[in-house]
RNA sequence: GGCGCGGUGGCAGAAUGGCUAUGCAGAGGACUGCAAAUCCUUGUAUGCCGGUUCGAUUCCGGCCCGUGCCUCCA
């Protein structure tokens, strides 16, 4: 089977193929760390995440190399800095703690690399020191301005000609600059500010130099795959493109650009004006990790998201459903890879279809749901365990069902006020009621638990209980 | 103004020139002291107007609506 990605570079789907199968290379753009992470962000983690999770299996583990940058330098973290009184290395490395701690229960992948800006402002100075002796930047009152009339096809990845770009521009051109649409590299910093040494002076680099300087120190001049969200085609990956290709001799940078949409909170997008951001932080305090992932990959990754509830509440009720499935498989070991054939039932078609992650979620399910069922009817029971084995495989690269079914239904929010000794009791009081036939004080214990979200089951083996999402 | 994306049942979301997935929720039934879970059954949709066609949700044109980007925002 064929792995095929939608290319912001041809806009059209393509058949993926790599460089050299046995160095795959993808980078993204990673978190400014001065914030937690909101779910937007998140959105971008776990779709990156489905996709190396993919290449590996395609490739091989070792055979893909993943790097993801730390912007650890940039006007809102120094303001950031300046307003807390911290110094900026706390706070980078404070957020950049959080996030990844964040994405790992969102069940995303470390990333093989994880370069920090700071520690890459030598490459940065080489990078753009070439662009100036090619002709590609110049330097105008401390700035280092990339000169983008010098290079002929700018503007390929956003499909947007000069002209446009200038008589669109929002923004006071700043008077130094030879053309409106030329950006900077390098840019001054006063005493007061971090800056670093450089033959311009003492300054920071620009925005987009970083990771041309840290993909090409990490993947190469040419690697495979760069990705990033929607938002950041323009102006971003525009002159990261710009720089790494006029610093390269015209080499491409890299030969797929896949992008995410955006997400809205139900109607309205998130934004800070509007009040409704939503971080990560916060919804992992209510919801499983799982349940977060599921509700970012029930839509199409270049379709926008509406993170709502009820979306969560409808994932948290197919994981549950699912993992239940789980629980009535638990005795059919999966067969191993090597003793069938992968592309069986074309079961992972719809991940090779451009990640189409929403078809893969409900085959998921409902083919969990049909091997539960067929589990005690007649049938192969190899065809059993190879059929388990083809979910998991799929589970695996969606990041889902990855836990302990009882772990699963073990789960209750971080801040619930839920003492399990206290709920015992109950549970107990109410078997005692059962037993002596006071039906009415046993459901007011089950009323009083459902009150705080719990739910009961009397199993065969006596009542089990489980903390529902309300 | 420029470039782009999308409008499918209560919700989510595929696919397709004809027989219209799937999941969640809902309804009815079985089971249960009552529930929960499970099982069985079940309803409802392709924004509007034209065109091409034997036949369009699917192709073409127009319209309406929503939405993204156009210099530091995933």
């Amino acid at each position: 089977m064929e792995l095929k990605l939608y290319n912001t570079l041809t806009r059209s789907k393509e058949i993926f193929k790599p460089i050299d199968p046995q160095n795959v290379r993808m980078y993204g753009c990673g978190p400014t760390v001065y914030n937690y992470a909101h779910i937007g962000n998140a959105r971008a983690a776990v779709v990156m995440d489905v996709l190396y999770r993919l290449l590996r299996h395609i490739y091989g583990t070792e055979h893909v190399k993943f790097v993801r940058n730390i912007t650890d330098v940039d006007d809102k973290i120094m303001e950031a800095a300046r307003q807390s009184g911290e110094g900026i290395d706390v706070i980078t490395r404070k957020y950049e703690k959080i996030y990844n701690e964040d994405m790992a229960a969102l069940g995303c992948l470390p990333p093989d690399v994880q370069p920090r800006c700071t520690e890459h402002i030598q490459p940065m100075q080489d990078m753009i020191a070439k662009l100036i002796k090619s002709g590609n930047a110049y330097e105008a009152q401390g700035n280092v301005l990339f000169s983008v009339p010098s290079m002929s096809n700018y503007g390929r990845l956003s499909r947007k000609n000069r002209d446009e770009l200038v008589a669109g521009a929002r923004v006071d051109v700043a008077p130094y600059k030879r053309d409106a649409a030329d950006f900077v590299l390098w840019k001054p910093s006063e005493p007061e500010q971090v800056g670093w040494d450089s033959p311009w002076g003492r300054g920071r680099p620009g925005w987009h130099i970083e990771c041309s300087a840290m993909s090409e120190a990490h993947l190469g001049e040419t690697f495979d795959i760069h990705c990033g969200g929607l938002d950041l085609i323009f102006p971003h990956h525009e002159n990261e493109i710009a720089q790494s290709e006029c610093a390269h001799g015209g080499k491409v940078m890299a030969n797929y650009w896949v992008h995410n949409g955006f997400l809205n909170m139900g109607d309205e997008k998130m934004s800070k004006s509007l009040g409704n951001v939503v971080l990560v932080h916060d919804l992992l305090k209510k919801w499983p990790g799982e349940v977060i992932r599921l509700a970012l990959l029930s839509a199409h990754y270049r379709q926008p998201l509406s993170f709502t509830e009820d979306l969560l509440l409808q994932s948290k009720a197919v994981l549950d459903a699912g993992y239940r499935a789980l629980q009535t498989l638990r005795d059919v070991e999966p067969l191993e890879a090597e003793e069938y054939h992968e592309d069986l039932y074309g079961h992972l078609a719809p991940l090779f279809n451009d990640l189409d992650t929403s078809k893969a979620i409900m085959d998921e399910r409902g083919r969990l749901g049909q091997l539960a069922k067929d589990l005690n009817a007649v049938g192969d029971f190899k065809q059993k365990r190879q059929m388990k084995a083809l979910i998991l495989t799929q589970a695996k690269l969606l990041g889902i069902y990855q836990h302990n079914p009882d772990d699963w239904f073990a789960w209750k929010p971080a801040d619930a006020d839920i003492d399990d000794a206290v709920v015992q009791s109950l549970v107990e009081g109410r078997a005692a009621a059962k037993k002596a036939k006071n039906f009415a004080e046993s459901d007011r214990i089950r009323d009083e638990l459902k009150a705080m979200g719990i739910a009961l089951e009397d199993g065969p083996q006596g009542t089990t209980w489980r903390y529902v999402c309300k």
